[in-house]
DNA sequence: TACGATTATATGTCTAGACATATAAGTCAA
DNA sequence: TTGACTTATATGTCTAGACATATAATCGTA
């Protein structure tokens, strides 16, 4: 009846998992199509009522379907599209793409915050904050820009850390867990200072990412990342319904 | 022991899940911790094994915990950080904020694809496309341009469809599921082109989204959308750890 | 010391039941 | 027609077992 799909012999209810899936892909159980009772994949599996729930289970843990009590169970509509970004630490990135990383701490202040930083990080109690200027070069030429502010109420070790050593993205991400964050996206042309720090031309495109980052209600960090926007890219591959 | 976290009173694998997911979010638990054994949770929460076996399974999926046979449960490293980029349809994007949705055909033509378009659709076969410009505006003011391909051996029903009254985006979205997609996000400077669609200056910064969507091995489309860069702002809100 | 075989063990999958619970659908009265 | 009550049913959760399987750890040998 079903071709084989993959390798040996999966489990079974992943071959269940899978079979429904690939029906729902190929467009043959559309969105708000009733797939088959459990009692129904029973009977035709031939196995038990927790098999077939696994696999139900799973496929709606990936909003692949929605059950529904005394109802049944139903393909979802097609999901808004979201995609999975991956923006890992900048260090991780260039090394990836086999060229040689380069990191240039070139400013760093520790400091009572100011009403824009508070302002910037979303706090409204006065604290201190660790203001960094740095940049990131792959084959030694310029890759971005970074302007980070780090809550030290957050996190006070970053008070100690050594930013001249390691890049505080690499840092954070090696100390300190987050739980939410958030990216802006957009594009500017570059000024004079930006254009200076990427060694391009003034007037040439800038990719920005704003990224703020929390533990829990705690506010973690807020960062500025500047790439030349015609030579890098950021790539989001996602998987949909 | 634990205190209440949630509502009236969660099914018993979903405490052990949240109780675990909270130790992990809080820190409490670091990457590459072992978690405590399914026997051993078997003993502190007096259930059997499928129960624990079900809230790990789940932690496990959401690849906040790492399985390995006969070594243990183990909290993962911090995952390259990966943003849901929540990319709807331009229109729902639109109305959502609560402003007019304007759209404009200003070009459609079907015609055999030629080597551009297949390298763009990244098809070796000849066939037909549909190639689409079109325009979204936002209380009457430019939003975004988009230029299209869609590839009419997988989409045949794209051939009639009446792109004049529904934006291409939005059609596909209703009639085409697809398994797969990619986007490349890049800033460019406004060229006369661009700067009189967009209605902005030339030499101003736009963000580029490239998208290709497929479904199983078949190109379905490729679309490439210019916002002005300043204006317009992706967001992409996630949790992580 | 290095390597190969053995063993212990934690997870992976599965069963044949059970009871709980939300809710679609039907029933009946106002 | 509307609303309140009842019932049937599909999913949700859970159990107490079972055997499979990958692999860390141990042991024995070259």
């Amino acid at each position: 009846m079903s071709l084989a799909t993959d390798a040996a012999e999966p489990t079974l209810y992943k071959r269940i998992r899978a079979d429904i899936e690939k029906r729902i892909l190929t467009g043959e159980w559309p969105p708000g199509h009733r797939i088959p009772f459990e009692h129904e994949l029973v009977v035709r599996y031939g196995c038990s009522r927790m098999t077939v729930n696994k696999a139900l289970s799973e496929l709606a843990q990936a909003d692949l379907i929605e059950r529904r009590r005394r109802a049944g169970s139903f393909v979802c509509r097609p999901q808004h599209q979201s995609a999975v970004l991956k923006i890992a630490d900048i260090r991780a990135e260039i090394t990836a793409l086999g060229r040689s990383y380069g990191y240039e701490l070139m400013h760093r202040k520790l400091r009572a915050a100011t009403a824009a930083d508070r302002d910037r990080l979303g706090v409204k109690k006065a604290g201190k904050v660790v203001a960094i200027a740095c940049r990131h070069s792959a084959d030694n030429v310029p890759f971005a820009v970074e302007d980070r502010l780090i809550d030290l109420s957050s996190v006070p070790n970053a008070a100690t850390a050594d930013f001249a050593r390691e890049p505080p993205g690499t840092w954070l991400l090696h100390h300190v867990p987050w739980t939410e964050a958030e990216h802006t996206i957009s594009a500017i042309v570059a000024d004079d200072h930006a254009a200076e720090a990427l060694d391009i031309a003034v007037g040439a495109p800038c990719l920005v990412i704003d990224r703020y980052t929390w533990r829990g209600a705690r506010t973690i960090t807020a960062v500025r990342l500047l790439y030349p926007g015609d030579s890098h890219r950021l790539v989001a591959r996602f998987k949909g319904g």
